[in-house]
DNA sequence: TGTTTTTTGTACTATTCGGTACAAAATAAG
DNA sequence: CTTATTTTGTACCGAATAGTACAAAAAACA
């Protein structure tokens, strides 16, 4: 019934793939990098995931996605002012190290790399990404209602426009990674929010 | 002292070399696939290219935007209204087809694949993109002098957004490649010209 | 025509890669 | 203690890869 006992908890290994993924995306990171940062040999590797490393870079995405998505969603309800914390979210890109910086939005670079060699594997990034535009709209209809959102435009083009200025983000702080230029940057594009 | 003729031009084959790198990226483009494309063999691109993938992709990717640079230069001294220009410019993002949006900007897929893994190379694809920007700030201040530009923000500041945003088109294009959306996001984006 | 120079095509090589096979190891149940 | 079950580590394999070597080809020139 339970044989030899696993080394490695599947939660902790997916984490640790999708950091190199995000570092070195997916086709520059081979699977001796994996096992070497997983810390698992190649039978547990195969054993647990059969499809490779397509199956563990599917995996790693989307639960980096179901992490970072919950996170969000915590905050924003704990948040008293939703259209703050959109503010405060853009923001905290400009507190980051020259290192995160670099690595940019994991699911920008998956979408950018994979459009025309894993097509459908873009796609599952690309609904990550459409994910946070939902969380943005959400945040900002919730401050409408409130009356702490100003802006005339439709909160679904907002959403629309904050996700572009992300996407945004995910390159230019790599060819900035400069927090001062950020946050200048940062702060004229949450003009928008009113 | 001149042997046997070349039966392609260096020019012609950077180009063909580019358009394989823009829609598969760097890594996951083989030599192979590469020689296919430009129509050459081994030898003559060994002759040519002594230092192999890596020197071709700097220079095809160093000739693109040489091209594209002076493409913008060109149009924008011809226009009578620069800042029209730079409308025009982003509107022509939401004429394109579907393999176009899908292959996005060739300067940001570099910066986004390479920033980990080619940094030198990165940090040129990443010269290309502010040059880019330098021409969105001349633009930005010939409309000034000529007071087409209403702008209250400093048009170095504008200058960033603008390339913000067209770093961000990069990937929503992808992620929406519908010329109708993505003509109602860059209308809303470029009301910050005023 | 033959010598020189440069390019071309191909055969070859060495290495790396993703993936499989399988025996040994480690547990639970009987 | 034995058996059944599952995981682990390693040896191995075939395919693909980037790059080299080199002889033949194609021109200019004498």
């Amino acid at each position: 019934m339970s044989g030899r006992p696993k080394i490695f908890d599947d939660e902790e290994v997916l984490n640790k793939a999708a950091e190199i993924f995000w570092r070195q995306g997916y086709e520059a990171t081979s699977t001796e990098d994996l096992l070497a940062a997983m810390g698992i040999g190649k039978g547990s590797f195969y054993l647990a995931f059969k499809g490779g490393k397509k199956e563990l870079y599917e995996k790693a995405l989307s639960q980096h996605s179901d992490q970072a998505i919950a996170q969000f969603r915590r905050e924003l309800d704990a948040s008293a002012d939703p259209v703050e914390y959109i503010r405060t979210f853009f923001r905290n890109v400009a507190q980051s190290t020259k290192s995160r910086h670099q690595k940019g939005c994991i699911f920008g670079n998956a979408v950018a790399e994979l459009s025309n060699i894993e097509n459908p594997m873009m796609k599952k990034a690309a609904v990550h990404l459409q994910e946070l535009e939902t969380l943005f709209l959400d945040a900002l209809l919730r401050g409408k209602k409130q009356g702490t959102l100003h802006s005339k435009l439709e909160p679904a083009l907002l959403a629309r426009i904050l996700l572009n200025n992300w996407n945004g983000l995910g390159i230019t702080r790599r060819i900035y990674p400069d927090n001062e230029a950020l946050g200048e940057l940062i702060e004229s594009q949450l003009k928008i929010l009113g």
